[in-house]
DNA sequence: TCCTTGTTCAACCGTTTGGTTGATCAAGAG
DNA sequence: CTCTTGATCAACCAAACGGTTGAACAAGGA
């Protein structure tokens, strides 16, 4: 199930519970058994969590003993961060956009130098297909 | 299905063709049958994808004589940058505090004036529970 | 009025998901 | 070596997901 990165981390991410668990790993690194504790779920469903979470690239289990400490790679935040801001900033400027269209129909004072359309900007076009 | 507004967001974004939609969306309005038309798939499927999208909070749909267009509503992006960056921020400082710790141990030169923790930032607690 | 266009509703289907229980494996501690 | 502890593997289950097809519902345009 080679989903593409992006998809693996919002989807880990929509769990509740998960978003719990990393919300618990940025403060400190812990242990199944530990993190499972507060949930009224078994350790075995908490191990299933993990390792959505190990596959969405955003913990990563060392090996203590037999103890598996469980850690936060905060790295791959920046892959999301870096696409909400992209779509966010390229709306807010299309809004932008559309306030100043609005601002300036009330008097068109003679021909107006703007074009019908604001210049398309380029932007690299295809995102995830 | 009233899962809280944040798992929803992460969810319907967790799906790349969604994605892409949200992409396409921050350029321009569209009509069901104009975002269904790149895909591979039924209209029907996309018109669900989109009832995701506005369950979320990240599309509204208007009406236009027969015509439903389409609007991004940016402003939900803001619930998740701010999850995210919490939580990053949160534990990028943990790893300065490891970095410190680290890096005075070495040679404990004296009594060092600042705190063995820095001040535990008064974020408020609870996360997802 | 009838017809066409855009969209949604409804039922169905295969796969994935989040959970369970029970067995198994790995590594100390006695 | 044996016993306990921490974690995973395996099989199973109900619910949700993403997709399909077919019918129904607006709202213009002829």
């Amino acid at each position: 199930m080679p989903a593409d990165a992006l998809s693996q981390v919002f989807s880990a991410l929509a769990d509740p519970t998960r978003r719990d668990i990393v919300a618990r790993l940025a403060v400190a690194d812990a242990t199944v058994t530990e993190l499972a504790e507060p949930y009224s779920v078994s350790v075995q469903a908490v191990s299933k969590h993990l390792r959505v979470l190990e596959g969405a690239g955003l913990v990563s289990r060392s090996r203590d003993a037999q103890r598996r400490p469980v850690h936060l790679e905060a790295e791959v935040f920046d892959l999301m961060t870096a696409w909400i801001e992209r779509y966010r900033r390229r709306a807010e400027e299309r809004y932008r956009r559309l306030d100043a269209v609005l601002a300036e129909m009330p008097d068109p004072p003679g021909p107006v130098a703007s074009p019908r359309h604001p210049p398309p900007d380029p932007v690299t076009p295809g995102g995830q297909p």
